[in-house]
DNA sequence: TGAGCATGTGACAGCATTGTCACCGACGCC
DNA sequence: GGCGTCGGTGACAATGCTGTCACATGCTCA
């Protein structure tokens, strides 16, 4: 279950934030209503984001945020900073702002889980956006695995990057020299069987569903989700 | 070089966009000024991003924004939509944006920037985010290789699981128990040597940088770039 | 329909990866 | 300083991965 770390000296923002995302979803709400508070929590409890209101009592919001990005805790932690229009908003517009965002006050509540869900999604599943997503088709290029209606199938390097490669575009017909070339670094000139013995272990890995590599006759392969 | 399609009727906001957008780096851009247009563009040209903006003659812009979502050639391209506050801003919020975003005019220049960079870096380096940066190690979880000082050093699919996982929380010591959980399942009470070895090997494989890998007496093993 | 070519398939040998073990050095506690 | 424990290291055998080949199958075009 995502964490989710609200600093706001605000009393009702923090409300109508907790009451937006548990409409929603199952997330774990911490909350922090100062900036030591917040760093403290955030260093402790390391959660999945944090929506962070400028406007903090004692220490300022930017420098709070700035501390967030300078430790290696919470560096990868992404932010959603919430201010007031003017001078502040552009402040933050001249950050680096990396992963992170902003909303200015006063912010729909549909806007703020848009912006929370997408941030969550990003990094959330698997630490990093590392998953690839095709129709049943979910590839976990951390774990280097396949899942595939509730199985998880290992798969070896070479059939995650073939099969990466062919999820990321579905649809589009992958030449075999383009294939060559992606996977194993070959010049797409070189003659080899290589290729097909792949695409055959992989279809046979994928059981029913191996037919969605399909053979493009003297062109290469293209996968489609079915 | 990132190419961006930039889809307005009106020219003075085109210029606006390529003039904020060459000042900074070299972007290699496409234009339309209609939805038809834009929608054959980006299906033979395959651009890494698309601004669109969603006052169009002739199409509605967010017929464009959905043609452009089901087409498997279009799908995985991150759009940024421009919108007048208002009605359509509300309708947009409304939608699942995925890893889109949207700016409401007038916007101003330094906050396109930051989100046209926000996008390309999300989906540009290697096709999905899949690069983790620290310090001089960047590790590139779609071709399994760790780019370090301008070398590449090739890692097994262990050794890169371990490297990542550490990788991603530099400065935390991450326990023997953990590592033996995340990289091979095993609980954390079984007793084995694997974990030593590896890191003996991935030390090698780091060269002068193998210190980087800190043992923590007892406990198990830190990473820092350094 | 038959020739020619592209792809599917099973077997196999070479190789890289991996986990285990035995031994050694180093650290920390008394 | 001595002892016990923990981690470093090199060797090794088992395993799994990979590329190649020979043969089978199937498609296309004449």
């Amino acid at each position: 279950m995502p964490s989710i770390l609200i600093v706001d000296d605000e009393e009702d923002i923090r409300e109508l934030i907790a009451m937006n995302l548990l409409r929603e979803e199952d997330y774990k709400l911490l909350e922090a209503v100062n900036g030591l508070e917040a760093l403290k929590m955030a260093k402790e409890l390391r959660p999945d984001l944090i929506i962070l209101d400028l406007m903090l009592p004692g220490m300022d919001g930017l420098n709070v945020y700035r501390n967030l990005r300078e430790d290696p805790r919470t560096k990868a932690v992404p932010v959603i900073m919430l201010t007031a229009r003017g001078r502040l908003e552009e402040k933050i517009v001249g950050l680096e702002l990396g992963a992170d965002d902003y909303l200015s006050k006063p912010f729909s509540p549909r806007e703020l889980m848009l912006r929370v869900r997408n941030l969550l999604r990003r990094t959330n599943p698997n630490q990093g956006g590392s998953i690839v997503e095709s129709g049943p088709f979910s590839l976990d290029k951390n774990a280097l695995k396949l899942h595939l209606e509730g199985t998880a199938i290992d798969l070896t390097a070479t059939e995650f990057k073939l099969l990466l490669i062919m999820i990321e575009s579905p649809g589009i017909t992958q030449e075999r020299g383009e294939l060559l070339k992606k996977v194993w670094g070959y010049s797409d000139l070189i003659q080899t069987r290589t290729l097909d013995t792949h695409i055959k272990r992989l279809r046979e890995k994928l059981g029913e569903h191996g037919n969605s590599i399909e053979t493009v006759r003297g062109v290469g392969y293209r996968f489609h989700d079915a």
